[in-house]
DNA sequence: ACCCGCATGTAAGTCGTTACATGATTCT
DNA sequence: AGAATCATGTAACGACTTACATGCGGGT
């Protein structure tokens, strides 16, 4: 089972979905990280099926295209549970823009600045998005939050991940370009 | 050209280096936040000499096999140059541990807890590692890490991006264990 | 008439990993 | 004699991206 099929019966054990749903939901990189596009997700889905993971329905619609709606199966949910607290093999962090940093000594100074605060700038909207989502959530999910077990911690959990990740991005970004600038880098809290 | 081509002309911009050297200092993350295996080098290095980035002359060596040393050429410079402040197009970020939390809910609570504790070492050991290097760099290197352009602060630069990385990993997973075992999350600092 | 959203697929190509393959020299 | 390090390659496979391909219905 490759870890992309995970993160498809991660998403089924929440609600039934159907291949395009799926398609949106791993779209954007909110809630979960990991994203794949509908290419890979339809093979994903016969493969699942294939190996009982999932079952389909055809669902008929009027003045939309008929669509085919996945469950997943007991077995399903059994091999999700089982890999959750499975150790992941620890994969090689691929980073191109901290690559770039290894090289920008060669680079103009003013160019280099620009590279970083573009950067900082964007990792800070990312921030500032998943802010929003956070101040939602603690509010409408205040009772969800309490009891680890519930849908809406693991979300609310992975959106913690986006906060403290988009953050600490930003920061080394700004380092960068204060450093690169030669104000020396603004000093925000400790670190 | 692909990124490992820039990766690898990154490295013998500093230095010439043989396709076994490469290897070595892709291995570990050390340094940069790129890797690769030996498999991807040598073919790499081929298409970079075709493509006039790199020569290469054979040294032979006693008391051991001959090898084959590349240099950067002008052209692999100049190219490495523009690439470096070229805006990276942004890949959607996978991280299995951030995808096995959205569906944590389902698992058992001890289990759970044991494989965030245990990720939240093994962050933190490597966070302990780069803390090292971080202080011998400052030591070894004050005079060096005063000017932008010096290898070393380049060096230094993404090393600062592997702590930053690190500490936030190992606080997310912190505040993971904490709150599944249900002691509520240690505050540290804020945040 | 044309574009957009819904809906589902296949094909070709790139990037990366694992495995296969060889050969020299040094250390135990 | 066998393992470890140095040194360089190729082959097979898997994961992911981009492009190709089709068709319905609704809005402009």
């Amino acid at each position: 089972m490759t870890t992309l099929g995970y993160a498809i019966l991660g998403l089924l054990s929440r609600e039934d979905l159907s291949g395009y749903d799926l398609k949106q939901r791993m779209a954007g990189r909110v809630g979960y990280f990991w994203s794949a596009r509908h290419s890979q997700i339809y093979p994903e889905l016969a493969r699942l099926e294939d190996g009982g993971y999932v079952t389909h329905s055809v669902v008929e619609q009027r003045e939309r295209p008929d669509k085919k709606v996945y469950e997943i199966t007991a077995r399903g949910l059994d091999d999700l549970k089982e890999w959750v607290t499975r150790p992941p093999v620890p994969r090689p962090t691929r980073d191109e823009l901290t690559l770039k940093a290894y090289s920008v000594w060669l680079a103009d100074r003013e160019e280099a600045t620009r590279l970083f605060r573009e950067e900082e700038l964007r990792h800070e909207e990312q921030l500032a998005h998943y802010e929003g989502l956070r101040t939602w959530m603690e509010g409408e999910w205040r009772e969800d939050l309490t009891s680890t077990n519930s849908p809406e911690f693991a979300s609310y959990a992975t959106l913690r991940r986006g906060i403290s990740y988009e953050r600490e991005y930003a920061g080394w970004c700004r380092w960068m370009a204060d450093s690169i600038e030669g104000r020396g880098p603004t000093r925000v809290g400790k670190e």
